[in-house]
DNA sequence: TCGCTGAATACTGTATCCATTGTACAGAAC
DNA sequence: GTTCTGTACAATGGATACAGTATTCAGCGA
């Protein structure tokens, strides 16, 4: 279970002058890489919501002292992904009905004025940009429920990061970090999943032609959509 | 200059069970001590924009070790409060006009989807705590700007507030304090004070009696007023 | 059998120590 | 005089040692 470190790509931004490339570009501290393991096992439900996590415990599982770990699991309490159990550590934050809505109104605001502001700019290569992305997530079909939030979520982050604003940016992953930390999305159907994914491209028709405020009002709808959707589930 | 510890007041809220208040009532970790020290002390401008802030010194001025003290920085480089510097430790981050722009931007769309949401709520003990608070606050007139601000938030964040949307009001914060760190507010003159401030009882007009959009559209435009103050004092 | 008490236990929070790294500066070589 | 190199230094990241606290559980007495 060694750690990977590899995934950053050549600088090719502005490669050609040197032979050589950065002697270390996967250069990143022990505490961002426990944070990421641990982040990594909540979303994958390695870690199931309860579950006791204890900084010696992780520790001893990758290798390194408590104090990478320490740090990693105070970042993840303070993103609301673990809370404190008392003199047990910390635990997986169980998420109840109410916080299911919460975190879908906050997405229909952060992602609705997300479409708004790209309606306002109006940019073709961002609305192209976006307008690949659909294609792309959607093609992938099957896969089971995973795959399909996978692709919905690269949708829509794609859309707040053509609005261009760095605030909206972190609200949305800090919004989307804790909705699959609880696995919100466990009881969905398969059967269920292409009735939202096809409304993705209706939203690009609004950003383009409709007026912005017409374009939020589709967002919305659209991941109002997409609650109904996650009730059901729960329901079921 | 040692910690002090001893603000938070009774446990009243769940007083009358017992003659003895919790003998530490005001036990908290010493980095959240840290955290709120050097927080304030950003918020408060003693410590400007690019001033050197070394991990050791700290702890040496408020006399812990520097365990506390690396957490407390590092969650305060994590908000974007600040930033790492090289081998200089960390420096209070600096903030650009797009900055500006987009802290505003990602303002209007927490801050007027929680109109939007109030306003459909239309909850009467809401709105008449909103009203108080504008009441009470808008009547604190003189006092420089750093009084102006503190009472704009207090109102706008009780907005948020009433939106029972625990996601909404975190994101608020988040992009609040960064906003105060920067002091972005400095440059504003008095003079200009009073026009934003008459305009929030309006607000709560929108969200009593239009339609909910409307309450959204109105928070809007009025962060926009609030907007061009701030670059006309940028400006000037 | 039930409740209370006290010790063992299992954690976290804090302090301190060590390793690593990046910067600056001085001195030597060209 | 300029540039390169080696060394000193400053600051962080990580490991470990220590202290305090809350929980559990066993044992004792009523």
């Amino acid at each position: 279970m060694a750690a990977r470190r590899n995934e950053r790509g050549s600088t090719s931004g502005e490669a050609g002058r040197s032979p050589f490339r950065g002697i270390e570009p996967d250069r990143r501290r022990l505490a961002d890489e426990v944070y990421r393991q641990v982040l990594d096992a909540v979303l994958s439900g390695a870690l199931p919501p309860g579950e006791r996590i204890v900084q010696e415990r992780v520790a001893d599982e990758i290798n390194v002292s408590r104090t990478p770990v320490r740090e990693a699991l105070l970042h993840l309490e303070r993103e609301g992904i673990l809370v404190r159990a008392g003199a047990w550590g910390f635990t997986v934050r169980e998420i109840t009905e109410r916080e299911v809505r919460d975190i879908y109104q906050a997405r229909e605001a952060i992602e609705g004025y997300a479409a708004r502001v790209v309606a306002e700019r109006r940019d073709p290569a961002a609305l192209e940009r976006i307008r690949r992305t659909i294609d792309t997530e959607e093609s992938i079909r099957g896969g089971g429920v995973e795959v399909y939030f996978h692709a919905n979520r690269t949708i829509h982050r794609c859309i707040v990061e053509e609005s261009g604003n760095e605030y909206l940016l972190r609200s949305f992953d800090g919004i989307w970090n804790r909705s699959f930390a609880v696995r919100m999305f466990a009881s969905i159907e398969n059967a269920n999943l292409s009735e939202t994914l096809g409304e993705h491209q209706a939203l690009v028709v609004a950003m383009q032609e409709g007026p912005p405020p017409a374009a939020a009002e589709a967002m919305i709808a659209h991941i109002r959509d997409g609650l109904d959707l996650q009730l059901r589930g729960i329901a079921d």
